[in-house]
DNA sequence: CCCTACATACGTACCGGTCAGTAACATTGT
DNA sequence: ACAATGTTACTGACCGGTACGTATGTAGGG
């Protein structure tokens, strides 16, 4: 019965206007607690008692700690890519408002005071192992990301469009590495005028 | 006094010549294990092992693990601002060239198999409270980095030079962690013409 | 209607191992 | 003698993970 998304998602919605189930409170609770605190630094005990669970619970719902960070960062997949299609959902074939839009906001979430950076990008930061759970979520999303910005770069136009696309991706992997580290007023707060020059000047050639 | 210096370096030169001491060992273990694995995957346990000294050793000459981990980042700092000057004293006079030389040299070590990175920006991901020691260092030295960049965008004469110098960061920062992120053939290879695209938009206006 | 039978979900208590850090003392080289 | 290092053994806390017992709901049989 876990193993199709469809009916789990459909049975936790019915069962979540009762009481929200063990595995539900655990992944909300790691989920925050990882991306605030990074995995490493969370111990499983401390999540389950956030949680207000019991050790043995998790393991029921999740086989391990790092396929616990997996889920973490599958779910995390699923937010981000909502917020990458909103910005591109919002102009529609007009690919290079698109990606100003989706990096206004990026650079927007990086002002705020206690961001935290990209859970993906962290945990591979956290996890250079290859092969390791967490960080196979974390490489799918980053080539997802390179593919989809290469193509947008392509559909604007550009003659070198992979150049592009991978000029993007390094401004936004830096902005939210800068987010973190500078706080308010970093570099990252300039990654939307940033990337609309390199656009500018990709386009001129 | 002047002959103090004389002295002392004579000393510590000698020294180091027969046997490295036990605080030099631990650090150079440290360094290399901090880097590639992470500080806190790495217990001290395996430290003082690879070093061949035992844990008291490393806590006379380390008030702790925290400490140890700053002086690797002081390390780090030394030997990253040597890279860059030499990047810079190679083109006296000429701060594009010695922004793309500098860039150049970094997208060549993101092509390395075994890329992990900058070891400050890692540190900085690894620790999110703020001033955690290993992060104090880490922060002073992307301050400084930024300070110098923004320098070197005026020197060019880019009318927003502020904003160059933040989105030369950006891409540096990005290529960091794509380096390690993708590995060979990543968008980390494409830093320095996409710096040069960003300069030659940046002057245009 | 009660009783059993079984499944699901959860808790108590514990495992061996590792974490960072230390006390007390022995050994070495100059 | 003196300073640096090694040796051994230890601490309490925490690590990820598990064996095993317990509560609850619910299906069928009498």
């Amino acid at each position: 019965m876990p193993s199709d998304n469809n009916i789990e998602a459909s049975i936790s919605e019915a069962r979540s206007a009762t009481a929200p189930k063990a595995a539900d409170k655990i992944l909300d609770v790691a989920f925050d607690l990882f991306y605030r605190e990074g995995i490493r630094a969370i111990g499983v005990d401390e999540i389950v008692r956030r949680a207000g669970v019991t050790k043995p619970s998790l393991y029921r719902s999740f086989p391990s700690k790092d396929e616990l960070a997996a889920s973490y960062l599958r779910k995390y997949d699923l937010e981000f890519w909502e917020r990458f299609d909103e910005a591109v959902d919002a102009h529609p074939g007009d690919p290079r408002a698109q990606i100003i839009a989706f990096l206004t906001r990026v650079g927007k979430r990086t002002q705020k005071p206690d961001y935290r950076g990209c859970g993906m990008t962290n945990a591979a930061v956290e996890y250079p192992e290859h092969g390791h759970p967490a960080r196979v979520v974390s490489e799918n999303n980053k080539l997802e990301l390179r593919r989809r910005l290469r193509a947008m770069a392509k559909a604007i136009g550009a003659p070198d469009a992979d150049t592009l696309g991978d000029g993007l991706l390094l401004l936004i992997e830096g902005a939210y590495i800068s987010g973190q580290l500078f706080g308010l007023g970093g570099p990252a707060a300039t990654v939307a005028r940033n990337a609309d020059l390199l656009i500018e000047a990709s386009l001129k050639k």
